[in-house]
DNA sequence: TCTGGGGTCCTAGGACCC
DNA sequence: TCTGGGGTCCTAGGACCC
């Protein structure tokens, strides 16, 4: 980490899109807009994406919808399922608007990218910033807001700015060294990157409140308490970039599938249902990425919220060689439920993880007599795959996913699938 | 009964992110 | 009636080895 030498010269934007599944939906039904719409997680649970009609409610993230149904209702806003596909979709417009800005393109989350903007230096990057947001507004329809600075965590701190403040216009460049002091002395320093709510109370108790006061904190404290990570933040406040743009995506070294179920669960048959489904779709992620598990893991738990017996457990086993073979994946989770199970409770999720992942290619060839990257198995997977990616998922599926799904989750409220269903595009008359 | 120093690996738990 | 899902990284402590 370098701490001492002299402060790099980098420059880096964060793209951030507003209120991302709100504005996906109002795209395709522009009688969403001006009005307050938020839309819910899976299970038609928390809300999770709120339009400022529904901030200015003063309905928190993540609250249930429940309980919020009747206000917004009575304000003449509407509550939308999640349509993930279609936000998926959206989002890849997005940045592939943004990759013709710049070479190097981070894709951070679904509704966020950091662009390298090194070679930009000469540039009126106030502009340059005006110019994205327009540009991917015109393009896709989705407002963002852009935030330029130094290092990565500067770039977010511009980008709330640009967010909040309406006389940014959507884009605010931090690059002078007294602009930005001002920008962090006005930043809370619950809003900073990689601060969360339990640093927040503590950096609080230690009369640290703000970003500015963080950036000016002693090291070997920060070290201390808040761990190598925190020192990070803290460095890249000061405008040391420790924190690389990544441009290719990372393998994932596990990978989880689980859900809540529409209904509470009590028979086994539903639970076997709907592991497999959950086993498949894990399978399809892991092989996407042309990797191997060693170890699966299948997990139970009961409503939390519901009083009455919990029971929340997992079991775990490896897998030896290991395999991305969905058939055998499903066999070998299937005896881990039967193990797991316990009769007489209502469950309300289940899942399961993939991990000690590797590539495929690092799979010892000794192994290859019980391998499924040697035989047909491999040409299998390979042709599901891509029957289920052209004709849409469950083209092709596993009896054992069942077919009734009595467990599925509760979507109620769903936007069609404009982009991605033939059968959902838009009408023009 | 006393009883060193150092290294590695693994796991659980806790923090953070979206 | 109804409260999401999917990740990463770091650290402390225990097991084990010499």
């Amino acid at each position: 980490m370098n701490t001492t030498g002299l402060k790099n010269d980098n420059i880096v934007a964060l793209v951030d899109c507003n209120n991302f599944y709100v504005s996906c939906e109002r795209v395709f039904n522009p009688k969403l807009n001006n009005k307050p719409v938020a839309v819910l997680s899976n299970n038609d649970g928390c809300i999770v994406s709120r339009s400022q009609e529904i901030k200015d409610l003063k309905i928190p993230m993540g609250a249930p919808g429940f309980k919020y149904e009747g206000l917004i209702k009575k304000h003449g806003g509407t509550l939308l399922s999640s349509n993930y596909a279609l936000y998926a979709d959206m989002s890849s417009r997005v940045m592939e608007v943004l990759a013709l800005f710049s070479p190097e393109v981070e894709i951070y989350s679904i509704d966020e990218a950091f662009l390298g903007l090194n070679g930009f230096k000469n540039r009126d990057l106030e502009n340059f910033g005006k110019k994205i947001k327009r540009t991917v507004f015109q393009w896709t329809g989705i407002p963002v807001s852009v935030g330029i600075s130094q290092t990565k965590t500067l770039a977010k701190v511009a980008n709330h700015f640009a967010k909040r403040y309406s006389a940014f216009q959507g884009s605010l460049c931090l690059l002078d060294d007294e602009r930005i002091t001002k920008a962090l002395a006005k930043t809370p320093v619950s809003e900073v990157w990689g601060i969360g709510r339990q640093y927040d109370k503590f950096l609080r108790q230690h009369k640290i409140e703000t970003a500015l006061q963080l950036r000016d904190a002693e090291d070997k404290f920060i070290e201390h308490y808040l761990t190598s990570v925190g020192l990070k933040t803290v460095l890249e406040l000061r405008g040391y970039a420790c924190i690389d743009l990544d441009e290719a995506p990372a393998n994932k070294k596990s990978i989880v599938t689980s859900r809540s179920f529409g209904k509470q669960v009590s028979s086994l048959n539903d639970l076997q249902e709907a592991i497999s489904e959950y086993v498949t779709r894990a399978a399809e992620k892991l092989r996407k990425q042309k990797s191997v598990a060693g170890l699966l893991m299948v997990f139970l738990s009961t409503n939390r919220f519901k009083e009455g017996p919990q029971y929340n457990n997992s079991l775990s086993t490896t897998l030896f060689p290991p395999t991305a073979y969905t058939p055998e994946l499903i066999k070998t989770a299937l005896n881990l439920l039967d193990d797991l199970y316990l009769p007489g409770f209502e469950f309300k999720k289940a899942g399961v993880m993939l991990a000690d992942i590797i590539p495929e290619k690092d799979v010892p060839l000794s192994f290859m007599d019980t391998n499924y990257l040697d035989d047909k198995r491999k040409k299998l997977m390979e042709a599901m795959d891509k029957l289920n990616r052209t004709y849409g998922q469950d083209t092709l599926f596993y009896a054992s996913s069942g077919i009734k799904k009595d467990w599925k989750m509760k979507r109620a409220k769903l936007s069609p699938h404009y982009t991605t269903h033939w059968n959902d595009l838009p009408k023009v008359k």
